[in-house]
DNA sequence: TCTGGGGTCCTAGGACCC
DNA sequence: TCTGGGGTCCTAGGACCC
């Protein structure tokens, strides 16, 4: 019997937040909107109702909203991120083991539960008492079952929130229910392709030979395939990795046409960029800026581009930040289009207490004789042969990678060893 | 063990997720 | 005029080394 997973996904979050604090939301169509108020993100069960679609722009729906009765808010992510904490810490009496796999959603390990829907029915019971926040449970032998166990739970009022998935025919009759776009990591692109070669449904998908599906599809979507027939790939990561890459970008609310205007708006994103990182206690060595038209404007050239730009040492500092983000613009600015949205990546972060006297500090010629040390390490380890064994073995390749990127700013080569 | 350019690094971008 | 913001993983392809 394989262990069972189940997917805690909060119904309608944002929604269900504002409601907690504002009861007399409850049993009226609700919305809340995205960051300047551009677009709708969550929508309460009576909102969907009328129809209002996710993503619905504002500007575009202001009249019609008001005449339906559509009760607007803005977004407040300091509550969403407090009320996320408090359910988490509900649920962990119910799991031995937890990942939280976003603001609104937790894997739980449920190996050993005797009575699976019960425990369910309980924990969400638990929840909207403790914290006021409906939640649907889904349970599978996988994660992308319990996705689809999850979808189905929201998606059949008998369920009561809480579905499952672990038998076979009940797989299979799920299966035969739902659209490829409604499993997890198959969007439209996907789909399309999926669908020239023959495969236009999840059972399809279930069916077909995996190696096949390696051969055309690559890993990820293999993995997706074996999710389906119960094999699980993925597994419950209690510990969230650190961050490897942090944003600060916006829309702009008139286009940008000039470079000095555009260097004023990617300075700010710079300055936000570094702030957040210092908050986390990281430093970065690679800075991307990108900059990007309107591509709703059909009408309007369209042009978008990005640029890395290389800090030899891994840095914290805003000033060279920023510098180095304006370096990058200079090289991707074309003067002559309607700019709609730009942004500053920081990437590679590392821990900024790490970056003292690390290989960051050292020249280009210490880098390789230390990624040669690696190799060499690796090889007296392992044998010879791991390498090039590892690199084209598709599963490993990246983690190897991630071994040799890691030696860059890590003298310490058991770090490497145990990879 | 087999094969026969092999292997790494880097950039850019696609695709997906919430 | 007005269509979010922040992430991850994977792959293709060029430069370069041996």
């Amino acid at each position: 019997m394989p262990k069972p997973i189940a997917l805690i996904d909060c119904n309608n979050f944002y929604a269900s937040c504002e409601r907690v604090f504002q009861p007399r939301l409850i049993g009226k169509p609700v919305v809340v909107l995205s960051n300047n108020d551009g677009c709708v993100i969550a929508r309460s069960n009576e909102a969907k109702a009328l129809g209002i679609e996710m993503g619905a722009p504002w500007h575009l729906n202001k009249e019609n909203f008001e005449r339906l009765g559509v009760i607007v808010r803005s977004s407040n992510y300091a509550l969403y991120g407090d009320m996320s904490a408090r359910v988490m810490r509900t649920l962990r009496n119910f799991a031995p083991s937890l990942e939280v796999y976003s603001i609104d959603e937790a894997f739980l390990c449920l190996d050993g539960i005797g009575d699976l829907e019960n425990h369910a029915r309980e924990l969400r019971r638990t929840v909207a008492q403790w914290t006021g926040i409906p939640v649907s449970v889904g349970i599978g032998p996988t994660k992308t079952l319990a996705k689809i166990a999850n979808r189905l739970a929201k998606a059949d009022v008998r369920s009561g929130g809480v579905f499952c998935l672990m038998e076979e025919n009940q797989q299979t009759a799920a299966l035969n229910k739902i659209g490829l776009t409604d499993i997890w990591g198959i969007a439209r692109r996907l789909t399309l392709r999926l669908q020239e070669t023959g495969i236009t449904s999840p059972l399809d998908l279930r069916e077909v030979d995996p190696k096949l599906i390696r051969q055309a599809f690559g890993v990820t979507v293999e993995r997706i395939a074996l999710e389906l027939r119960g094999v699980s790939c993925l597994e419950i990561e209690e510990i969230s990795p650190p961050r490897k890459s942090l944003v600060a970008s916006r829309s702009f609310g008139r286009p940008v046409e000039t470079l000095n205007d555009m260097r004023e708006a990617v300075a700010t994103y710079a300055n936000r960029a570094a702030e957040k990182m210092r908050r986390q206690n990281l430093a970065t060595a690679n800075i991307v800026v990108f900059i990007e038209t309107n591509a709703f404007r059909k009408q309007d050239r369209q042009y978008r581009a990005s640029q890395t730009v290389n800090l030899s040492v891994a840095s914290a500092d805003s000033g060279k930040i920023t510098t180095a983000a304006l370096k990058g613009l200079s090289a991707i600015w074309r003067a002559g289009f309607l700019y709609k949205k730009a942004g500053v990546m920081l990437l590679d972060l590392v821990p900024a207490d790490q970056v003292q006297g690390s290989l960051f500090q050292q020249t280009d010629t210490h880098i390789s004789k230390a990624r040669m040390q690696a190799m060499d390490a690796i090889n007296r380890r392992f044998g010879r042969g791991t390498i090039r064994l590892a690199t084209t073995g598709m599963h490993s390749s990246w983690q190897l990678r991630r071994a040799f990127m890691s030696a860059r700013y890590t003298t310490d080569w058991n770090d490497l060893l145990r990879v």
